[in-house]
RNA sequence: CGGAGCGUAGCGCAGUCUGGUAGCGCGUUUGCUUCGGGAGCAAAAGGCCGAGGGUUCAAAUCCCUCCGCUCCGACCA
């Protein structure tokens, strides 16, 4: 490919709307251009490298023994009403009608969509197990797009699905996707690390997500040196059994206008951890307290579980008022205006000498002991975990990183096959239903998440297995004879090679090359110019290293060296 | 959905407060010089100043409505 001919764009200054690097590199680089918010368009460089990490992902999923198939983008709102998901994913999937007034989903994902494809081709467990993947565009109405391609309304995912005849073989399907993603993530160039997740809107029974940890990262993962890593929805900590001395009887405190934690903290001069922080739920219409520790956060994702709610929200300041008889700010577990249910976090079990909200504006209660003053129907694990936690395995603090979620594997069960009534003959005298599993993978999303992984202060850095091209020919010198010569000897041995190249025979001053060409971050550079054929050759550098690294070969053994550069 | 900010040339921005001929840098085009890390000089093209309405002799600028974009929030009492 000649540079002069391709459609490329790079631009010296960030998009204005850009927050993090890999955003800005991505439209710096001329990889992709925004639409519309949540919508891009992928120009030629960006459309090599999302090609290029789709080839990586496909030729894993077959190796693993998956079969490519492809479903339909715009998907009948019948199927989704079968498996309950048309009410349930609600406001995230965009609807359309066509003309006859029919109901269709842009397909936000195709659980429902492959059960109906596999129900109707499979029905014997000699046909069992399978798995189908397919790499297709997906939309989802997200509240706020943001960070280029980490968070978008359309977005090309690979997703695969599993189908079993029993839960043990489901888990063999799963534990192949699993070993295939670690793969796909290695041969991308990406650090990417698999932590226990929670299964989320999709329901079923355990799932790991696939990081790669970035401080841009939306996710936050608690992690332990022994291995553990959990997403915060999901992970857990070791809480000590505690026993606090015993204290005298709770004792009423004006706080006047003290409110949040911090506020009354400073006021009464004690740490937050002295603190009980209450609040009041709404789980599926039923009002319910839910005491923490003052310097900690309520996981409603456990609290969800805990409950077995369907929905649990922060119950509106007239409900609070009501059960408490006080108004948010100056609520506590101890005798509410209502018998509410009250529920505590784990940690704070046998805990004593506790300030909490009066149930009285303006008003907190010390020397409060749990066990003895207040009426806490359960304890359990209701907290988001915090840096410096006990890890359950180990023992050890656990730290909080940030990730991006590339990739996600579930065991879904049976939820949509029962839902859905996927069933085969299973050789026994009633058919069975299947078990599901399911894999995503966010191709844009890790196309990024590399560049937010590897660059440095003049660009994009690319491993050479996604680089839009591996290589770039500077041709300092187009016109002169000589130079041009060996420009062209060297891309057509390097192609011969099977290596994509790239030349520069741009009019440009070689330094506006030279940043153009790391700007873009193609894994190896060569120089070929008069002053490089007088100095015995061409010069090769791989964009990763610095200048020292520069190696001078002669033109006849460029393309070898190069070769051995991309290795 | 709530709050804040922003919409002016392909990109990045000034001008808006205080109404009076549309500006700068980058990029693009042409010419000359330059030529190993985003060159210099000269010339040029490129704008319904987000849209609609209003006030005014006069609106990018003031007022109203709408649209779009970005950030923060949408739980911590």
């Amino acid at each position: 490919m000649k540079w002069s001919k391709a459609l490329i764009q790079t631009l010296r200054e960030d998009p204005s709307d850009a927050e993090i690097d890999s955003h800005k590199l991505l439209v710096r680089a001329g990889l992709v251009k925004k639409t519309a918010g949540g919508l891009y368009t992928y120009l030629p460089l960006g459309m090599r490298v999302l090609r290029k990490v789709a080839a990586i992902v496909r030729e894993e999923m077959d190796r693993a023994g998956a079969q490519e198939i492809a479903m339909p983008i715009l998907q009948p709102a019948e199927l989704w009403k079968e498996s309950g998901r048309w009410e349930t994913m609600g406001p995230n999937m965009f609807k359309v009608k066509d003309r006859a007034r029919h109901d269709y989903a842009l397909a936000p994902t195709a659980e429902e969509a492959v059960v109906d494809a596999i129900r109707s081709t499979v029905s014997s467990y000699r046909q069992l197990p399978v798995t189908v993947y397919q790499i297709h565009w997906k939309f989802r109405d997200e509240i706020r797009p943001r960070f280029g391609l980490m968070r978008s309304k359309e977005f090309l995912m690979k997703d695969a699905y599993s189908f079993d005849v029993s839960s043990e073989a489901a888990d063999e399907s799963y534990a192949a996707m699993y070993e295939a993603y670690k793969r796909i993530f290695r041969r991308c160039g990406l650090d990417a690390v698999p932590v226990e997740a929670d299964t989320g809107d999709i329901g079923g029974k355990s799932s790991h997500e696939f990081h790669v940890l970035a401080e841009a990262g939306e996710d936050g993962i608690a992690a332990c040196e022994c291995g553990y890593a959990a997403n915060l929805e999901k992970a857990v900590r070791r809480t000590p059994v505690r026993n606090d001395p015993e204290c005298p009887e709770p004792e009423i405190v004006p706080t006047p206008g003290a409110k949040t934690i911090e506020e009354v903290s400073k006021f009464m001069e004690r740490p937050a951890e002295s603190f009980v922080k209450s609040l009041v739920y709404v789980a599926d219409g039923v009002p319910v307290m839910v005491c923490v520790g003052g310097e900690r956060d309520v996981n409603e994702i456990k609290l969800k579980r805990f409950l077995g709610a369907k929905a649990v929200e922060l119950a509106d300041p007239a409900t609070v008022l009501d059960v408490t008889g006080a108004n948010a700010g100056s609520v506590g577990p101890v005798k509410p205006a209502k018998d509410v249910r009250i529920v505590a976090d784990v940690g704070l079990k046998g805990g004593r000498g506790f300030v909490t909200g009066a149930n009285r504006d303006d008003h907190h209660l010390r020397n409060v002991d749990l066990a003895r003053d207040a009426k806490i129907s359960d304890y359990a694990d209701l907290v988001v975990v915090r840096e410096g936690d006990i890890c359950e395995k180990c023992g050890k603090a656990m730290k909080i990183k940030r990730g991006i979620e590339v990739g996600h594997v579930f065991k879904l069960g049976t939820k949509y096959t029962d839902a859905m009534k996927a069933v085969f003959k299973s050789g026994e005298a009633d058919d069975a239903v299947m078990v599901m599993g399911c894999y995503g993978i966010g191709v844009g999303r890790t196309m990024q998440a590399i560049i937010e992984q590897s660059h440095d202060a003049n660009g994009i850095v690319w491993p050479s297995s996604v680089s839009p091209y591996q290589v770039v020919v500077e041709n300092l010198d187009p016109g002169d004879a000589a130079v041009d010569a060996a420009a062209g000897a060297i891309e057509a041995e390097l192609e011969k090679r099977g290596v994509d190249v790239i030349v520069d025979d741009r009019e440009e001053r070689p330094g506006v090359k030279f940043k153009d060409a790391d700007l873009i971050g193609f894994t190896v550079r060569v120089v070929v110019g008069a002053k490089s054929l007088k100095n015995g050759g061409v010069e090769i550098k791989r964009r990763a290293d610095d200048k020292s690294k520069t190696k001078i070969v002669p033109v006849e053994g460029a393309a070898a060296a190069v070769v051995e550069a991309l290795a």
